[in-house]
DNA sequence: ATGAGGGTTATAGTGACTATAAGGTCAAGT
DNA sequence: ACTTGACCTTATAGTCACTATAACCCTCAT
């Protein structure tokens, strides 16, 4: 920890500008990967100390954690560059947005299918293969088994 | 269909030369990563016919559904390279392949977790954003809400 | 004043493709 | 015979979302 009212991110007390470092661990973002962003256009340039240092406030935070959370569940930059944009402008319907979220959960839901046959297949792999030798071993041919 | 004797590929009268894009055919992996595969040393260098072009045959398409199985599985090319060369010493011992199944597994099992989280978050955030305007429309909020 | 630990930029590299360009080959139809 | 179109060949560049590196500046404690 550096400054010592940083620690709690909560602490809306005197000011509350963060620097590039101070956001990375309140976010869970790393600093390049926050200029990056900056970059790519999903945060506006930030405001500058007089070194030349970024300074950041809670919008910043919000707005990141945003698009950390979106990335997390899979959302690519551009998505999220649009949601951005959606969400700035108050008075749109939320359709938009909604269908793009149910687009995602179709996304995830056909990942969880085959995370389930994947687990399945290494199960029984895992299983098959215990303290033999590889000419013993089904593993290779198992994974090269044509569907017939 | 290009061939007349290439619609069944389980037809293994005469020879069973396929042309790479019959072999893409085959195994679900496009021409273009076959040999980027074998540039990557996947795959051996293809035998090819007079007119140059590349020739496989069924033990090629083994090997192929191996590596896109593993792929599928999300192995690594790195990892998958090692696994085919382990497979090909038969009288090395199968922990180290085990080892790597297992540690697959675990991955597994982890962005299973993960995407049960996602689909909950994201199920949750459909229902609060029915027929609504942005205004009101509490997704990009719940996506940025700061834990606390 | 020195060194550690921040910050700044720009550029190059990563993995696993994907797209494009520019050409050679082949079977079928007119 | 010729053209069309689908296939094959190579090489190179682009993609995405970072990640690493280089080379430098700023600040603070010892």
């Amino acid at each position: 920890m550096t400054a010592t009212e940083s620690e709690g991110l909560a602490s809306k007390g005197a000011n509350e500008w963060m620097s590039i470092g101070q956001l990375a661990a309140a976010s869970d973002v790393q600093a390049v990967t926050i200029r990056y962003y900056e970059k790519q256009g999903l945060l506006d340039p930030a405001h500058r100390s007089a070194n030349g240092y970024r300074e950041y406030g809670r919008a910043q935070l919000k707005r990141l954690t945003f698009i950390r959370r979106c990335r997390r569940l899979g959302f690519a930059l551009d998505d999220i560059r649009v949601m951005l944009g959606l969400a700035d402008q108050h008075a749109l319907p939320c359709d938009q947005v909604d269908e793009r979220i149910e687009a995602q959960l179709a996304q995830v839901r056909e990942r969880q299918r085959d995370l389930a046959a994947m687990e399945q297949e290494l199960v029984r792999l895992t299983s098959c293969c215990a303290g033999g030798v590889i000419a013993q071993c089904r593993i290779v041919e198992a994974l090269s088994q044509t569907t017939e």
